[in-house]
DNA sequence: CATAACTAGTTTCAACAGCTACTAGTTGTC
DNA sequence: GACAACTAGTAGCTGTTGAAACTAGTTATG
C-alpha cells in the first residue's frame, strides 16, 4: 500500500468542526421548537430576549456584542418582541440612538418557559458527560470560543 | 433580598446550549470562508464534497444520513459540484434512482486545499484543550451528540 | 458653531434554508 | 403482472439570513 501523502484525509463523522456544527443544529432544532411552542418565538427573538434576561437594560447594540448575530436580525429579532409585547424599550435620554430593553412581565412567563426547556438540553448535555467532565465542559468551551475569536 | 424562585435564570454567555451555537458559528464562518476562496463553494457544497471524500461512492441520500442537512439542500448542492465538474455521479444499473458520487481530479485538488484550512481549526480547537482532554473530545462530542438524538 | 468622523439602529436585496409536493424508479403482494 | 406502498432525488414556494447601504443622532476638531 502507498505511503500517506503529507495531507491527512478527513473522517467527517470524527472531525471536530464537524461535530460541532452536527450538535449545534441538534441544539437549534430543540431550541427552536421550544421557542415557537411556548411563545411563537423563533430562534433569533429566543437569543435576544435571553440576552435581556441574563442583563436587562442591555441595548440592541449590547446583543449584538454578546451574540453570533449580526445587527440586522438583532433589529429584526427586537422589533418583533417589542410588537408582541414581549419587551420594552426604554430610549435614554443623554443619548437618543439608544434604547434600554426590558422584559415584560408577558415576556417573563414566556421566557421562564422556554428556559426551562432549554435548561433540559442543558442536563442532557451534561448527563452525556462524566462528572469530572461536567464542571470542567463550560471552561472548555468558552476556551474554544475564545481561541477561535482572537 | 428575596429568596430564589425555583427557576433558576439562565447566564447566557455560560450556558452550554449557547457556547455550542457561538462556537459553531464562528466554525461554520470559517469554514464558509475557506470554501469559498478555494473553490468557490458555498458551506453545504463543501459538506457534500467532505462527506464524498471521506467515503466515496456515497449517494446523495448517504450524504443526508450522515449530515444535518435535508434532502432538497443536498440535491442542489450536488448538482452545483456536478456543474463545476468537482464531482460526477455514476448511476447504479441496479437502482436507477440511485447515482454514486465520486470526486473528479479536480474536486480532489480543491477538497485537499480547503480540507488543509479546516484543519487548522481543528488544531486551533484542539489547542485550546488540555492534552488530556485533546484525545477525548471526539468521543465526548460524540456521546453528547447521541444523547440528543436519541 | 460648522463640519467631519463616528455610532445605533433600520432597511433593502440577493442568496440560501427548509418545507411540501411531485416525479421517477423499485419492491412487495395478491 | 397489476396495483399499492415505498424510496431517491428534484422543483417550487416562502421565510430567513447576511452584507451593505442608509438614516438619524452624537462626539471631536478646527
Amino acid at each position: 500500500m502507498a505511503v500517506n501523502k503529507k495531507s491527512k484525509k478527513i473522517i467527517l463523522e470524527a472531525f471536530l468542526p464537524y461535530q460541532i456544527t452536527v450538535l449545534a443544529d441538534l441544539v437549534a432544532r430543540r431550541t427552536a421548537a421550544a421557542s415557537k411552542t411556548h411563545g411563537g418565538l423563533n430562534l433569533s427573538q429566543w437569543r435576544v430576549l435571553a440576552a435581556v434576561a441574563t442583563d436587562p437594560g442591555r441595548t440592541a447594540n449590547d446583543v449584538v456584542a454578546v451574540t453570533p448575530m449580526d445587527k440586522g436580525i438583532v433589529s429584526r429579532a427586537v422589533k418583533g418582541l417589542l410588537d408582541m409585547r414581549f419587551l420594552v424599550r426604554n430610549a435614554s435620554q443623554q443619548d437618543g440612538r439608544i434604547g434600554h430593553l426590558y422584559m415584560t412581565r408577558k415576556g417573563e412567563q414566556v421566557y421562564e418557559a422556554i428556559a426551562s426547556e432549554v435548561q433540559k438540553v442543558e442536563e442532557e448535555l451534561l448527563s452525556a458527560l462524566a462528572k469530572s467532565d461536567q464542571k470542567k465542559a463550560g471552561a472548555i468551551f468558552a476556551k474554544m470560543i475564545s481561541t477561535l475569536m482572537e
